[in-house]
DNA sequence: CGGAATCTTGAGCGGCTTCAAAACCTGTGG
DNA sequence: CCACAGGTTTTGAAGCCGCTCAAGATTCCG
């Protein structure tokens, strides 16, 4: 099996919610601790879902590309996210997205013949992964009404505040986002015009500073309401 | 518990897979049959997950509202189909959208305590739930990636050809669904003048027949492909 | 038959996208 | 230190897809 024999305070919470320590113990234990290069691809759309991985550090793109070959950023990973859930399942499914560093970073590795036979032994895992996937499927919901309802601007003011909540990182001038505008048009669902322009804007507001590959929120309270 | 001593054929195969003869009898003794009428709310978005469906006849529409008002079709169940997936998870979360029965009908009931200590038992049933959560997630995001990337007219065919392999019932002269245009419109992400435009369009062109409240596919191969 | 729900039709228009090209940063290597 | 090459971001102008809105036509049901 792996080699992990100490888990990480909560870095494994999601997943091991509810898991009294011993048994936590028993399934980090058949991890694998895995360091990832920026740029680095874990798996891909339509593979066999064959590895599940926990974060610990850096960050993860979780995207789709499109048959007209641009790519769909589904979702910016950090710490402690859990992905790569269908292997888990008896039965075999494919991986709905496609995973890859952001950063250089690390990752706890289960095989699917490991976390099934921990499952077998600890089935709150299942249980566990299945608030993960509505979750998932939670966000999903949202961000297919917002596209439906709300316009272009209000989008991306949505995706720089989830952003800036869950990947965020306080400075003493703000809340600082690492991200493209590429990513962040594609978050939004916007095209990067118009998120360049809407950035540009509201720079000229004073309510952010944006660099190339980050974005300073300085006042959040100032973004348009409506 | 509940009053029920046999299961229909395979209705309940997607929660009860891998589950053997006996405790798949025990599992659907545990819920209660219910007729529900046609335009009946089984829940609502946003209520907390209390009870876990299994559908046997008829349909189910599930959607959500957004804040202006207008519906946003998410899917259309028929008789197999689990929902109500929260209902199932020790932490208590809350329903991703509405459930509304399209037309008289059956579905199994179980309350959120029968189920927890059935999967305390049984925890086939939270993997069969992640299965089908994650079916959900990637439906989500199929549909999200069609959005963003193809035209409302390869958006609106790609939602009958759905619609008529899962709800579809063949005739004589071709398969017929049950739908109506604001339905479709938005199940396909368009809206109701243009789903009524493209229809109109492809009756005339013989690819189907429409009336009020169905369209009846007649000839899929001659819809247009680009 | 009346009335409500559903569907159609046309015209107008507007929010975004698209495209091309230029400007800009940043790390690299001479 | 400077120049260069790559990726990234900006800008402007043009256009279009599909939405909006209002009004009318149709169908169904009680």
């Amino acid at each position: 099996m792996g080699t992990n024999r100490s888990y990480p305070s909560d870095l494994t919470e999601r997943l091991l919610a509810g898991v009294p320590p011993d048994a936590r113990d028993a399934i980090v234990a058949g991890s694998r601790t895995r360091t990832v290069r920026s740029g680095e691809v874990l798996f891909r759309t339509g593979e066999p879902a064959e590895l599940l991985f926990v974060l610990r550090k850096g960050r993860v793109q979780f995207s789709r590309e499109s048959r007209s070959g641009h790519e769909i950023v589904m979702g910016i990973l950090g710490p402690g996210d859990v992905f790569g859930i269908g292997s888990i399942l008896t039965q075999r499914v494919h991986y709905l997205g496609t995973a890859q560093a952001l950063d250089h970073g690390e990752v706890l590795v289960w095989t699917r013949e490991t976390i099934l036979a921990l499952n077998d032994r600890y089935p709150q895992l299942s249980e566990n992964a299945l608030f993960v996937a509505l979750r998932y499927a939670a966000e999903f919901a949202d961000r297919h009404e917002r596209l439906v309802t709300v316009t272009a601007e209000q989008r991306l003011v949505g995706a720089l505040t989830r952003l800036g909540v869950r990947n965020g990182v306080r400075t003493p001038t703000g809340i600082e986002i690492r991200i493209k505008n590429e990513q962040l048009a594609s978050l939004a669902d916007v095209s990067p015009f118009t998120a360049s322009r809407l950035l540009q804007q509201w720079e000229r507001d004073g309510v952010l500073h944006k660099g190339r590959g980050f974005v300073r929120i300085i006042c959040p309270e100032k973004f348009p309401l409506d």
